[in-house]
DNA sequence: TTTAGCACTCACTTAATAAGAGTGCTAACT
DNA sequence: AGTTAGCACTCTTATTAAGTGAGTGCTAAA
């Protein structure tokens, strides 16, 4: 791959993210700062055209990138973006952050819904956040509360700040005092541990417990089981649907339907964004790379936030494949710093 | 109004609503079951345009209904649907709802999401929940979770299951033991009460109560005052945002984004789904009798769920205008109906 | 290897025409 | 007085045709 031919790709890329018309090779040429003709230009397109990095919509139309086109280009962007070091952002970030902070008190969800927000509005995309997963949070409480004779609400309130509640049903009705020294013998052993890992240590700590008198021992097993057993992936917060709207590629409102009801689903976009945890830096997925038909109209670009050994979500944004990827890859860098910064003031 | 005219205007309502094209003279002569001429429906047409409860897109179209036109047309199905008692759908909801509750034990949120989940599939819209009003549910517990050294983290567990958390900024630290004893406090004194009720109360019973001691009343009472300002708004779920997609009114993607942009803010359906708890039955904003702008193609259809005395949320649906309201309205009733018996199993 | 020139393709625009649905009015009918 | 038939008129939609222009691919010359 010649170095001319790359750069009249990446020229190519630029131009039609800006305009998001077909670029022809007339228009290049005065555009390009090496004055080449448009026939050369023609040239190399037809070069790139065979290696599949752009195409035409229709016979005697300009270029339009690929998949495959973006992918060569943004490989190259992160690539850059893996060399320097970005210390920088991290302090204005602390300053603004400061600034902001005595706004007002939040629940531990309307930090995620801010930074949704922001970021929606800064990339012009829908933008996603998963929420910290429950199975690698730490537990800082446990209460038991009787709802109605068959059913106990648990609420998990973890170190983070994040707080989870749920149902649940039982045969037989356990005693409020039982569910109070229960709920305080939770709290002693397992205060600090993540919930994956009270759930494999569960039974035998409990077993161990010599506070527990035998005949109750099943119950609290069989309700410990219950209230631990909370799903491992996070909430999903979308904002900004309405910017996607915008784009002159999503004018038919099928298309449109088919990507509102990916948003509707989640399933695609939860598999994505827990994977996405795995994985240092910001990950993508352009057009067909994406694992629903559904997405293969758009980009999807994802990071994680928080810290490693505490909590640990993920946040990103939904775009057509047309997109300014290095505005939005800082974009999203930016975010995920800013909102680590933010959920991390809870922990000591 | 003539009742030969009231009916015509039914037919012409029936009609839009499944074709959603302009009915004509000759097309509903040859509909309507009392035989009249094309011209003869013409004069009551004219009649109708008159009264401004048709129009026609353009000279020489069919007529289609107007805001107002569906506004007299759904009066009249609600007056009806005043008088007839309807106590059946609660008996085979009742065996339904008990044919499912094995299924999976829930977050409080969960069934909410649920019911949203249904009400879009059935009534193919877009459909809200709004979740009880934090002020006007009952507290059950409250636990006060220190974060970091300024930082409280406030849990309130409502009777209805609802769990709230909030983050409570300081400038001094209280104590560990200060914050349990404090809520245990609050949890003797309040539990049962709302929390509207609470704020009004609060000064005076800590005031009253011995327990405290004189140094740390101030600070117990800035603390408590913090801990019970919550919004008095509750959460709104939509889902369902793609069957909007599909009707072919909103064809145009700049009336989506329109549309999507209410969505995201909520402004507008937060008011709207508030105001509906004040009355029985459902409510109905048609077109242009929407606040915003923003959704004046659009019908909003809402009613309250919970019972009076203990938690009350809304639940209903967006739609285009051209809806049929018979079907949308028993479905929300329904829906409503089915959601309060899945909340209130929870309130002894 | 690069460039100039030329024929060709295809979408988009505009205009003109035709078809069709529906109205409004008038006059006749019951 | 209410109802109907007939007819001219209006306005949208579909279709066709021609013209325009951007852009390509190929060939031959520099």
């Amino acid at each position: 791959m010649d170095q001319r031919a790359e750069h009249i790709l990446d020229c190519i890329i630029n131009q039609y993210v800006t305009t998001a018309e077909p670029v022809g090779s007339r228009a290049l040429s005065k555009l390009l700062e090496m004055k080449l003709s448009a026939a050369t230009i023609r040239n190399v397109m037809s070069d790139l055209t065979d290696m599949e990095l752009i195409c035409q919509p229709y016979t005697s139309a300009g270029r339009i990138p690929t998949d495959k086109g973006y992918r060569y280009f943004v490989n190259k962007i992160l690539a850059i973006e893996e060399t320097k070091e970005d210390t920088k952002p991290i302090k204005s970030l602390q300053e603004s952050t400061q600034g902001q902070s005595k706004q007002l008190p939040q629940r531990f969800e309307d930090i995620l819904l801010a930074a949704t927000r922001e970021l929606a509005q800064i990339t012009n995309c829908t933008s996603v956040v998963m929420s910290p997963q429950p199975a690698v949070s730490r537990l800082k409480k446990i209460e038991l509360i009787p709802l109605s004779l068959t059913q106990v609400l648990v609420v998990l309130i973890m170190q983070s700040g994040m707080v989870r509640n749920k149902i649940v049903h039982f045969r037989e009705t356990p005693s409020e005092t039982f569910l109070t020294r229960l709920s305080h013998i939770l709290c002693v052993y397992f205060e600090g541990r993540t919930i994956s890992e009270i759930r494999t240590s569960l039974i035998e700590k409990l077993s161990q417990n010599s506070e527990t008198n035998q005949e109750s021992l099943p119950l609290a097993i069989r309700l410990g089981k219950k209230a631990f057993d909370i799903e491992d992936q996070g909430d999903l917060y979308i904002f900004g649907r309405s910017n996607i709207c915008g784009f002159p590629e999503f004018s038919s409102q099928q298309t449109l339907e088919i990507i509102f009801r990916a948003f509707d689903d989640k399933q695609a976009l939860v598999s994505f964004f827990s994977d996405v945890m795995d994985i240092e830096g910001v990950q993508i997925r352009i057009g067909n790379e994406n694992k629903t038909h559904d997405l293969d109209q758009c980009s999807v670009l994802a990071t994680s936030y928080g810290n490693k050994e505490n909590l640990l979500g993920s946040i990103g944004v939904v775009g057509p494949t047309r997109l300014n990827y290095s505005e939005v890859i800082s974009a999203i860098d930016y975010s995920s710093q800013k909102l680590s910064l933010a959920v991390s003031q809870f922990l000591d």
